[in-house]
DNA sequence: CTTCCTTTGTGAATCAGGTTCAATATTCGC
DNA sequence: GCGAATATTGAACCTGATTCACAAAGGAAG
């Protein structure tokens, strides 16, 4: 019979629920105050039966992490998909990028904290496989759009690896999100936009590799066009703030 | 009388064999297991000693993470007076970055926590303006480097300002940093010298902003040499592991 | 040298909140 | 309908950060 079924699948049904309510009372009062017995409490549930989901707080944190990589992950399958140039894929996954901040804007706060060491360390062995399972794909998809280009001719490898050509884009994403979320530093800092700066810089990047086609001479409006496309044509999204 | 000035500098000399000590600490038994207690304890003060100090624990994190990134900053320094080319000094900020891991090999995983928002927020705000002091001139040297060469015509700005550009590179290196220290991520890649793939990149991005002189076919051994030299002419430094 | 007041240090007590687990309720196979 | 198995409960426990009433030390005045 399938009551065994039914069980697994209300239990996962009330996973999903306490990690809503997680996300929920984080929005609220910010990731400072998250008290797992007020997660509990407001699914009305006891603390014990959140615990038969979670093995500790940073535990559920990283499962709130995953489900957003997940769709970050699909919008980078987008992109994967898009019949277009090598170029504009690479490119398309820097603006799939700030599409996702756009929807999640307090992703990278909870993903910075959650990531460090003391969080990650402290989630459960099978979380923590779960959310590489759900990375994996994503630097897959960048990987791929790299051996693509190579295969089609756009791109030369000159000695390096198609893995290394992606982690330099990839960094370069990665450490756009930081800054912008830490403190006091883009303040400064006379950037206003920095996601556009952010696109900017990976043309730059891709120009340096020599993605072709090379376009040293971008000026900013002709980017702006081409994000433009990408968010209408890729993402059926309207607005892109930079 | 003197008297004052004394126990001023008393007190900060005890600051700093806290900050010392704490940092013992965590590299014995990482940062996950740092507790005030047993700070106090080694530095054979009372807890309420350590307290008057630092208004948290997440405040004493901070006071630590604000001591090294004085360090990177000297190093970043040392760039600035070094009388080069515009663009390798700018690539001698990425070596400084990789000097600076080498001799520090926590830092970021101790800053990366630190600088999260759940941190930073309990930490004091004297504490939290004596980071951000600290951390300006960094972001002043390379921006001061980028500007230099706009002078010196090895660089045409087109429409981005100095600090944009600046962004740009403090991105990508930061960025290489959190992919380096997350977990599960280059593992899965083959790139198994991150820090040269960093350097790599950072001449890929100078060449795609068309900072002089080009240098578009930079073989890894080039490369190389120049961090080689780098490394002794700059920072007396022999060893550079990537 | 004593007294009195201010500053500094102490560590046991307090407190918060994450985690556990014995007791209780529910479900299931027979 | 009846135990056995499974799930839920929430009060009690525990860890460790933080506080604060008290003690000690330092210094000024008499």
């Amino acid at each position: 019979m399938g009551t065994r079924e039914r069980r697994q699948r209300d239990f996962e049904e009330r996973e999903q629920q306490f990690l809503a309510c997680a996300r929920e009372l984080i929005a609220e009062n910010g990731l400072l105050s998250l008290q797992m017995s007020r997660v509990a409490e407001r699914c009305e549930y006891a603390v014990g039966t959140l615990y038969q989901h979670f093995s500790s707080k940073e535990d559920l944190l990283l499962g709130l992490v995953t489900l957003d990589v997940a769709e970050h992950s699909a919008l980078f399958q987008r992109v994967a998909e898009w019949q277009a140039p090598s170029r504009d894929r690479m490119f398309a996954i820097g603006v799939a990028d700030m599409i996702f901040v756009n929807r999640h804007p307090d992703f990278f706060r909870l993903s910075q904290y959650s990531l460090c060491e003391v969080v990650w360390k402290a989630a459960s062995p099978a979380r923590r496989q779960a959310f590489l399972d759900v990375t994996k794909p994503i630097g897959e998809v960048v990987v791929g759009i790299v051996e693509d280009a190579v295969a089609r001719g756009d791109l030369q490898l000159r000695g390096q690896n198609a893995q290394e050509l992606a982690t330099g884009l990839w960094a370069l994403c990665a450490g756009f999100h930081q800054l912008v979320h830490t403190e006091g530093v883009l303040e400064e800092f006379s950037v206003c936009t920095p996601y556009r700066a952010m696109c900017r810089h990976i043309a730059h990047l891709l120009d340096g590799i020599g993605w072709q086609p090379v376009d040293r001479n971008a000026a900013p409006d002709t980017l702006d066009v081409l994000i433009k496309r990408i968010c209408k044509e890729v993402f059926d999204e309207t607005i892109c703030t930079g």
